[in-house]
DNA sequence: AAGTTCGTTGCAACATATGCAACACCCATT
DNA sequence: AATGGGTGTTGCATATGTTGCAACGAACTT
């Protein structure tokens, strides 16, 4: 590995927490200002820092354009955008679609809700990992050793009541999961709020992304949500055979 | 500058379109394979950079998160929130705030329309600039050879037969714009839709951000959209007078 | 006007990244 | 099976590029 590129790159997640000046750079690197000084120009050359008015550096334009530019670019969220609309054509619900990489699961993709009410969830945030729906579909593809790792790794904040307390729990909940095929978070991250999920298979039958429908009690309770669910189902089988004709299977 | 950050960095614009084997990337980096390989370890490592199943590489994840944290951290988007949030209940249009950053413009917050018809827009993308009114307010403010410079190096995609044509004709709009303190798109990106805006202005008068309501036609006509001008305004004014107290006059 | 703090530059010493060549591996071909 | 082209990967010697220092400059405070 390379130590400068180490060092540059270790300056993005200081400055995702907020602004900083040249100094406080250099210090949480370890590294001498001149050194911090440099590196933060080369990452200004490419635009991933911006230098606001006061001086002080934050991360820049180019990494939003970047960060776009690649979702938009993944093959799974191409082929399943149109079902994605479709699905919410005729449920009027939130709709999202996640995938995982490396130990996070994130939306790629969400159509909104037609009712007001709506969910706070934003592409590219990472997903409440332990509760959600289109998680426990992601996590519960992984091999049972890789998924105890994770379980152990984690933290079971308590959003509601019903969330997910802690890793026996959880990995419980991936065993059911991996059995039926689908997943539901009921209130389990908003008091308020549940959803229905099903996975996207790759010609290889991996679990390529998830996808789930999201709604308010206030719209419609759990039950009438769950009716939902084979037509949520058919619409991930849809993406997957579409998905599984691109990506011819692996030969392996 | 460092040239190795340099080289690492130009990898993320090259795989932005696509993910690309190493080899590819050697190449387009003008480098040895192994160089390129070393480059690509130390990306991964910050996850920047993710290794798909047939070996080849694409952004990773953590650019998503990183680009997340980081807009949700602008001092202008947390102040400006929930006043958007406000002007959304009351009009239920779509609402907008923009920034200019380095010759680009771009969305940092949304809140989404009630109605059904939605616009196409993703924070983080960036704009039409020739076109949308967030655009030209930020624009507006530049000094007058900077607006010349930019103009002139801006394509001018005719969207729709009432987008902006050529930089006289923006730096024209322009000038309007600064005159009068708000801007407009009728039609210029989407042929439906019309969008209005104000600005938001530091304490030194600058403009440091832009907002904007959109509607489709087919909700309410141009006019009855700028009777909302006033709103908006007074909305972007009390932002500006909030974001002022927060930041003192820069001693220049 | 003197003193502090912060960003910036030139330079010499050294650590580090580089390209090479050889290796290991997978798949396709014969 | 054996061969060959295509990958990605490793160790190593060279020299290139990066480092920290110290000194400078600018802006703000006292």
């Amino acid at each position: 590995m390379s130590q400068t590129v180490d060092r540059a790159l270790s300056i993005l997640p200081l400055l995702a927490q907020g602004p900083a000046d040249l100094g406080q750079v250099a210090e949480r690197l370890g590294v001498h200002k001149s050194t911090a000084l440099r590196l933060l120009r080369t990452l200004h050359e490419h635009g991933l820092v911006y230098r606001q008015e006061d001086q002080r550096y934050r991360l820049g334009a180019r990494l939003f354009a970047l960060a776009q530019e690649a979702v938009e670019n993944l093959d799974v969220r191409e082929i399943a955008h149109s079902h994605l609309v479709a699905l919410n054509d005729r449920c009027g619900h939130t709709v999202h679609l996640a995938v995982y990489e490396e130990q996070e699961v994130l939306y790629i993709d969400k159509v909104e809700s037609r009712y007001p009410v709506r969910m706070y969830s934003r592409i590219g945030k990472p997903v409440a990992i332990t509760v959600a729906a289109v998680a426990k579909l992601l996590l519960a593809d992984l091999t049972e050793p890789e998924r105890r790792v994770i379980a152990e790794k984690l933290d079971y904040p308590m959003y509601t009541p019903r969330s997910t307390p802690d890793a026996a729990a959880f990995l419980k909940e991936l065993a059911v999961v991996r059995e039926q095929g689908w997943a539901t978070d009921l209130g389990g991250h908003e008091e308020s709020i549940n959803c229905i999920g099903a996975p996207i298979r790759g010609a290889d039958g991996r679990v390529v992304a998830a996808m789930s429908v999201s709604a308010p009690n206030v719209v419609v309770t759990a039950e009438e949500l769950l009716t939902l669910l084979p037509l949520v189902r058919r619409t991930a089988d849809t993406i997957s055979r579409e998905y599984s004709g691109t990506n011819r299977p692996k030969k392996v």
